[in-house]
RNA sequence: CGCGGGGUAGAGCAGUUCGGUAGCUCGUCGGGCUCAUAACCCGGAGGUCGCAGGUUCAAAUCCUGUCCCCGCAA
């Protein structure tokens, strides 16, 4: 049997793991990062990988780093025939990746070579691509940028948010990971390396690129909008009310309007003039409030125009 | 006990400081106006004020406890 060692830490790389359970590899142990202090409360939180490990009774390891001796003598001790890294958050020094005989494998939420990094699936539509998809590739010493092996392709849906790409995205992954063992252990696995000219970069997201920029047409504001959502989320500030943004779409603008201005505030939400074109904000959230219609929100919070 | 906001009619809110008739916008139901309407006018229904206990002649409001939701932080 060819033994396992899985690397990964949120639900992402938790649906993989589900899928080499279902399809019954030997999963040798499975190493995610520390438990840390989340939520309300600060309470330490295992995270979605070491909870379904616990429940198959796998091993779980949480090194706080792979750069030691330890780490690396634990891992030689286990003799994985592969390491498969999803979404682990830390990246493998070379003398781990050296250990298994078939190599370590990696699945990333992008259609490599575009979006190396740590948010693919969010600059996708952040980019407004009409395509997505996750790619199986043999991992190397830079990130994410070894050789491929295979991949899935999908289309983005018309007004699909990050988080919901990254749903369907989730399990495709699993579906990949489960095809790529199978071609590696059969000795099939083919070797593409990444084309450098078409290699592009998903930096980690962060609260400071939330606000929303009024100047950029109306279908990169909402494609802002849908790839920051559920996290950080796209905010914006009307009326001196900074509001989170969930859910809006991209209407004709009338032509002499400003940048920023409300056009409409009422049971259709509110219209928000762009550069090019108008947003149509459905659903918004204040600060201590919670998600709602935006025309829901107006009827108790009355806007004067 | 990391910090903070909140639970009042189907929805969104005000009222709580300083206890004294349950309010607003919308929806809903009925009627009217109109060529017509998501517009306008008239009328009605709908609430154990999160839950439990306490103080009081009297509690949405003050006190105590408890459950739930949300924001920050990650």
């Amino acid at each position: 049997m060819n033994d396992i060692v899985f690397m990964g830490t949120p639900g992402f790389a938790a649906a993989s793991l589900q899928a080499l359970y279902e399809n019954g590899f030997s999963v040798k142990a499975v190493f995610c990062q520390p438990d840390k202090p989340k939520n309300r409360g600060m309470k330490l939180v295992p995270c979605e990988v070491k909870v379904m490990a616990q429940a198959h009774e796998t091993p779980v390891y949480q090194p706080a780093s792979l750069r030691t001796e330890d780490a690396a003598e634990l891992i030689r001790e286990l003799k994985p025939d592969v390491i498969v890294a999803v979404a682990y958050g830390k990246l493998l020094p070379e003398e781990i990746l050296s250990i298994p005989v078939l190599g370590c494998i990696n699945i990333h939420g992008s259609l490599l070579p575009k979006y190396r990094g740590s948010a693919p699936i969010q600059w996708t539509i952040l980019n407004g691509d009409d395509l997505a998809g996750v790619t199986a590739m043999y991992m190397a010493k830079e990130l994410d940028a070894g050789d491929m092996i295979d991949r899935i392709e999908t289309p983005v849906l018309p007004g699909e948010t990050a988080g919901e790409l990254f749903d369907r995205l989730a399990p495709l992954g699993g579906e990949l990971l489960v095809r790529t063992l199978q071609a590696v252990f059969a000795g099939k696995a083919e070797r593409i390396p990444q084309e450098g000219q078409l290699v592009s970069y998903a930096p980690p997201l962060s609260r400071e690129q939330s606000p929303v920029d009024w100047n950029k047409t109306a279908r990169e504001v909402v494609c802002h909008i849908r790839g920051l959502h559920p996290w950080p989320c796209a905010t914006a500030e009307i009326n001196g009310t900074v509001f989170k943004l969930h859910l809006a779409q991209v209407e004709n603008g009338s032509g002499d309007s400003k940048p920023g201005q409300i056009l409409e505030a009422g049971k259709n939400g509110l219209l928000i003039a762009c550069r090019e074109g108008a947003v149509r904000i459905l659903e918004l959230q204040a600060a201590g409030g919670k998600r709602m219609k935006a025309a829901d929100y107006l009827r108790g919070h009355p806007l004067c125009l």
